[in-house]
DNA sequence: GTGCGACCTATCCATATGGACAGGTGGCCT
DNA sequence: AGGCCACCTGTCCATATGGATAGGTCGCAC
């Protein structure tokens, strides 16, 4: 995966003494460009650097240290490698503020990002040119940014939900994707070299972790989750 | 929906005799920026038009009559929209050459796309400058242009299927609905103020039309396939 | 009016599912 | 050693599902 192509940490230093400096992380080069064109039509803000996948936002941080990194969690085939460099640059980069850059509203994500560091979501979709370049300046006067959808499912989630999610095993993940192509129990346990008994266990240990009774429900979850 | 934001068809002529004038549709700015930014670093090429939805989509094309349309078919709810603007372009336009722009590789799209007209399809995230620049050129010699991985999925598809999907009626679409959010048969039946009986009916039908055997496997197709 | 398609209802039945138990193994941590 | 956890196996049972089959209504097009 990550595939070469954009220079990755390219052609910078346009402004190298701008007051908000930015790293922009997307696996698009569509979107990086777009972004740094919005950013940079403001004289204070300047993109600093560009990443496409994980190891070089890491690179781009410390190289950089920017004021506002701007990312897409899905950089790559794991999600959940996003959430944890939003831990590590919170860690260890605490002047830098970060903006999730999201291609749609995931509840799970974005309370596991606000949780990790991040101090604004954002959704390009719905998202003008000024909306992504005030937020960019909100952030790094210390405030946070997050659209007006976001707030309203962030009181939602806060309200009830103290199990976001529990993670499922390696084990049940096999098994729920093979419910997710339609086998049966007995099938699944013939794939997987176990008993239809251990099969039935696993579906309703994914059941309970995800909150659901169904197969069909649990494919929904699941795939909206993106865990298959 | 389709909000107002972007200044929809845009502060374009600034080469209005270029040989290659391009109209670029897509719900976010910043792709729309970005890949104005990246095909007018050559000289040859303009965007003469941007748009944020699919009624102007149709008013960028009438007016502005481009060589290239580079068109994200998810511009709003109904993907078949995006389906339709290609045939009603590739009719009444037959000069402009249609590129889609897509966020990933859905083969049933990729194939009603090109059915409707469309000479190219290009995925988001995997996607150079570079190749970006040069798609747009080469539809606009009478080529088509389509990435590495499409070739091979469109070989695929084209070998076995004729059918390549049935629409489900709109009755079927909401029992898939209530399936996917784990509701039993009995309860769909209350919730629609239908028979079970009924209900097993449309559940039937959604099953040969999609080709799947399960509930789990219907939630999955549909899913994939954005039907709900 | 006839035909057609989308919608509705019903019965029968083998099989699968979901839920509740009770238990067994191996690895890892303290 | 004991505890914990992921993984494995099994039995029982009420209910749901999927498939087959046979019908009925309504609106629209030819």
């Amino acid at each position: 995966m990550a595939e070469r192509q954009g220079p990755g940490p390219s052609h910078a230093q346009r402004a190298p003494y701008a007051n908000t400096r930015v790293v922009v992380a997307d696996r698009s080069v569509i979107i990086r460009v777009g972004v740094r064109a919005i950013l940079e039509r403001h004289p204070d803000t300047a993109v600093v650097a560009e990443a496409n996948n994980y190891n070089s936002v890491k690179d781009a941080i410390d190289e950089h240290n920017p004021d506002v990194l701007l990312i897409d969690l899905d950089l790559g085939d794991d999600t959940n490698k996003g959430l944890s460099i939003c831990a590590d640059v919170t860690e260890s980069h605490p002047e830098t503020k970060i903006i999730i850059l999201a291609s749609s509203v995931n509840e799970l994500i974005l309370v596991e990002a606000i949780r990790n560091g991040a101090v604004g979501y954002l959704v390009k979709d719905r998202l003008s040119a000024e909306e992504l370049s005030r937020a960019v300046r909100t952030v790094n006067s210390g405030e946070q940014a997050f659209g007006k959808d976001i707030t309203a499912i962030l009181a939602r989630a806060v309200g009830q939900r103290q199990s976001p999610q529990q993670a499922l095993s390696s084990r049940e993940i096999e098994v729920v994707k093979l419910i997710a192509e339609g086998q049966s129990n007995k099938a699944i346990a013939s794939n997987l070299y176990i008993s239809e008994g251990t099969v039935k266990f696993h579906v309703k240990n994914a059941f309970e972790k995800l909150g659901v009774h169904t197969r069909a429900e649990l494919v929904r979850r699941a795939s909206s989750s993106k865990i298959i």
